[in-house]
DNA sequence: TTGTACGCGTTATCAC
DNA sequence: GTGATAACGCGTACAA
């Protein structure tokens, strides 16, 4: 690959100028109008393409983001993952990418690699698992780095001490149980959880304090994932069971969108055997007219982009959840 | 961020013995026990994290994977991108993903930034357009920096003259449809196409020829795009008009899901009303029993990692297609 | 308006 | 076993 010096040489310059005609260069030293256009003419001929390596050992900063995700084919973390990486784009910075399964060891170790590659900044997409082996010690790793001037975000509550922005999960689950609870709905469920991961069990406060505050009795099921399997499974135990509530609260779209399948493989259909909500906004529910709490995640992943580019500045707040109705909840109806 | 230099003095050595004693060094320079425990310590002292950049430029090569994709929330290259990052992690490299909405001009921008970081290998997922303006430009400049020794290697046909690892489309489509004549039907639509896309006209391709093989009219229907939304809209039209065929094809799973939700808000299933199938094998469709043609996206992805981050060898060819049959499509039926 | 020279952090080469 | 040093490609302070 063509260096600058070679460029210099082809048009008979010093590898300064060559630098300045390329870059615009500083004020207080033009470039001659011949000049520009041998350098230019020559690294065209060359090919030249400038090293993001030498530049960034030069700058002492690259311009690389790096984010951390436990599974970017998960629509949460697709969405996000591809919001920032749009952004942070068009703000001249390339994206790290790193799944990690939520595995504590996977997260330290490609967050080591982001370091090393000195990332100007790190997102955390998710939320840490309580109590999971590794996610202590991540988290004192993650605050030395910090301390050491490591710039990370964390997009869901976590462990180590870092900027956050954080939707309020709360909301999100209380906002949408009390939207059903206006359908006229009384026996609404909630489905989907991973014990331990906090934005999940905070969408469960939420849900479970609307619930409780009319006066009714909050009941979780499927607590054994996130994925539209575990809402599949989730919703075939119901089926099979004599108790069928009216309404589902699920944990994330993904869920929801299991639950539509299991009615769908049972010959059922929402909102007609009970109404059916998640909580995301993702698209995964849009075709099949999925009642959804978006948070925004588009307008977060930016945010966090931006944020996260920036050199000064506080933490932005979150943008704020917001209800999508669509046809898998039913229509109004006067409470009995 | 503490330097070899720091360490160096901190441990009492030359920055030499510091960078051996934290690599384990060449042959022919052993370092003392002792030397090595303290080093070490003083790099543990300092969290000391080398700077890939700094190798780079010395090394005069980087342990980066470009990922180029249309959008990495469409299933099918989510999936292809998360095993290149899965596969490349473990062979110590990072992965860069760049969403290029299919413009050719983004996809000549982000592949520019990615041999300007020095990408060990630059990874094009999708096909290209034919007649888009800007895909014969795009072509050039990827030549250009073939023969100049960047490392490229596409998942799909392209215009540019690099290293392929493609599925057969054509087996896709045409093994499919035939297996739906098999099941005993007669009336078999194409549901979903992007013009100019090579990916899914061999699709169309191998789906044509079955059909003109069994003596039956190929039909393609909703050639509006690739996405659940276009083929909802489709099978829309088709439940709108007067005759709906037996079965439908769909070029890949997105338009099958789609087609899947279709039919759900009207209220109808497959493989009752039709059968459904698609193409790509992602896990949209799992949960709905979806019918269709896996492409072995995780393999094929993983086989790419492994090629572009080699450094020698030729490529290897792309896994073969496989029939994966669920409940989307009606069970056996004898030929009528 | 242009050129010279240094240093960013690392590792390989050569010396002791 | 260890140390000094050059070089990777670039941008800029300092000169001219």
């Amino acid at each position: 690959m063509a260096t600058l010096k070679e460029i210099a040489d082809l048009a008979s310059v010093s590898v300064a100028t060559a630098s300045r005609a390329l870059n615009g260069s500083a004020v207080g030293h033009p470039v001659s109008e011949a000049v520009q256009a041998r350098v230019r003419s020559a690294a065209a001929q060359l090919g030249y393409t400038p090293s993001a390596p030498a530049r960034a050992l030069r700058a002492r900063r690259t311009s690389i983001v790096g984010v951390i995700t436990s599974d970017i084919l998960d629509p949460y973390f697709g969405e996000l993952a591809r919001s920032i990486e749009i952004e942070a784009g068009r703000l001249g910075f390339v994206t790290i990418v790193a799944n990690t399964d939520r595995d504590p060891g996977q997260e330290r170790l490609k967050f080591e690699l982001l370091r090393e590659h000195r990332a100007a900044g790190i997102v955390f997409c998710g939320s840490d698992i309580d109590g999971a082996p590794g996610t202590a010690r991540l988290a004192r790793e993650v605050d030395a780095a910090v301390a050491q001037g490591t710039r990370v975000v964390a997009l869901a509550p976590r462990h180590f001490a870092a900027d956050r922005i954080v939707v309020d999960n709360v909301a999100a689950g209380g906002r949408l149980t009390e939207h059903l609870l206006d359908l006229g709905h009384r026996d609404i469920a909630f489905i989907g959880d991973l014990p331990g991961l906090a934005s999940i069990g905070l969408r469960i406060d939420g849900y479970t304090a609307a619930i409780t505050a009319a006066g009714g009795a909050p009941r979780v099921l499927g607590r054994g994932g996130l994925t539209q399997e575990s809402g599949r499974s989730a919703m075939g135990e119901l089926l099979a069971g004599s108790r069928l509530p009216d309404a589902v609260v699920c944990a994330n779209d993904e869920v929801a969108v299991g639950v539509v399948a299991g009615l769908w493989n049972a010959g059922l259909h929402a909102p007609e055997t009970l109404s059916v909500a998640g909580i995301g906004g993702t698209r995964v529910g849009e075709q099949f007219g999925l009642t959804t709490m978006s948070l925004e995640l588009g307008e977060l992943g930016m945010v966090a982009a931006r944020y996260i580019t920036s050199v000064e500045g506080a933490p932005p707040s979150a943008p704020g959840v917001r209800l999508v109705v669509r046809s898998s909840t039913r229509a109004w109806a006067p409470r009995r």
